[in-house]
DNA sequence: TGTACATCAGTGAACGCGCGTTCACTGATGTAC
DNA sequence: TGTACATCAGTGAACGCGCGTTCACTGATGTAC
């Protein structure tokens, strides 16, 4: 069908577009995006992109759901790759190597999410928000998994949560439809959040000086989090 | 004399400027930053500003290095606020409290250390690399005191390094001349890696859907990280 | 296979805007005697 | 206290640039019969 190529041709032009626009963020940073730049880069005038974003913001929205999607992708294809009979702390901490992996092959898709906001754009919350979520999703069920199956013991600090904040996860967590105590929430959020610090320190620089290289550093960090139900960290 | 009144006045204004540039960024996002539309906002033309900043990058400049040096002194404030009695992981603690709070009241500041990198400018990493060390330092000296006079107990997972790691951060900790092992220094970064990342979630707006106020979250992962030697946590 | 029509991709000119920075200058503020 | 001079703060005009977006348009690609 001819229509059928102009529509895979035009998808093709779609993702030059975005592919030359994640490159010009790569090298001048996310706050940096011309639509005129790109048109030049390809040969073409600025009027004709119209055909493909309505707006300069419609274009950003994309690039920035494309990051959280392909963010999503990659946990869950780790999640899902792991043969049946893995070691569910194996397992998770490969998820949480290939979570920092990510980042650094894809800084610009970070940063997008992760980073400071564009400068007189706003992402809609509406759109990026259940995206966010499914990536948060894999490391809850991995997280669940291990911790019913015995192979995760849930740290001590985590059994008994402050009251509000116990009521706050619970309520989250029955909204969901996860079957795990709010402390093991708690708990995700918590290796979530290391990662996020130690990948944002990593990213901007700030590691380095005092680390060299933070991948060592990271992998023990990740180890230590992660114990096992028989006391010995996660494999480093 | 007149002149000291002229040097003020001078010094004066330039703080205006700088005061309007941080507003502005607080409105737009770091990356916006226009002379001219301090300019407007001072009631003056733009190349009067080039009376007291050289170039629009060196106005960025003046105002990282600012942010670096509040952060320190606040931090430095907070441990020498405390009582010569105080409980050392109490004293921790409340660093660990003022730090979040600083990034709050000064996110700007806060962005412009440890977020994006504005495009088009980059800065001087000789000028803002021992600014950044002194905040790291409070912490260190604070967990080393704690740590000698036996009041906070190092998490087991940090007393043996992977040799790589141990081998990095003890050539660190000679340089600078502290007193103790290069395991209580991990330990100091893997803190400072929590708090970055929740604090780096929360002022982005990432825990406000799953936590409503992180608050609280933040007062337990921090108690929970710093474990008395006595098997309590930390007052929270 | 060929023709009439509809859709889509891209053009070229223009609008209105804001930006950092330079330059030669005026007028005010300070200093020296 | 008054005058001659130096320094500093700010002006006004201009340079050269880039930006997102609109509009009426041409030419190519597709569809229907």
């Amino acid at each position: 069908l001819a229509s059928e190529r102009r529509r895979q041709r035009h998808a093709g032009t779609e993702e030059e577009i975005k592919t030359l626009a994640r490159r010009q963020m790569g090298e001048q940073g996310t706050a940096s995006l011309s639509l005129r730049t790109i048109a030049r880069e390809m040969g073409v005038t600025p009027p004709a992109l119209y055909r493909y974003f309505a707006s300069r913001d419609d274009l950003i929205t994309a690039l920035i759901l494309d990051a959280y999607d392909d963010l999503a992708d990659t946990m869950e294809a780790t999640r899902d790759a792991a043969p049946a009979e893995t070691d569910l702390v194996a397992r998770l901490f490969a998820a949480c190597m290939e979570y920092r992996a990510w980042a650094l092959v894809h800084p610009v898709d970070y940063q997008l999410i992760f980073g400071n906001p564009i400068p007189g754009y706003s992402a809609p919350s509406e759109a990026t928000q259940p995206a966010a979520r499914r990536t948060l999703s894999v490391f809850v069920g991995m997280t669940a998994e291990a911790l019913q199956r015995g192979a995760l013991a849930l740290p001590a600090a985590y059994e008994v949560l402050p009251g509000e904040l116990e009521e706050r996860l619970g309520g989250i967590l029955a909204g969901e439809g996860y079957e795990i105590p709010a402390g093991a929430l708690a708990y995700v959020l918590a290796v979530w959040a290391r990662m996020q610090g130690l990948i944002t320190l990593e990213l901007f620089g700030h590691l380095q000086p005092i680390l060299g290289d933070p991948d060592v550093f990271y992998r023990f960090e990740i180890a230590s989090v992660l114990q096992r139900a028989d006391g010995h960290p996660a494999d480093a």
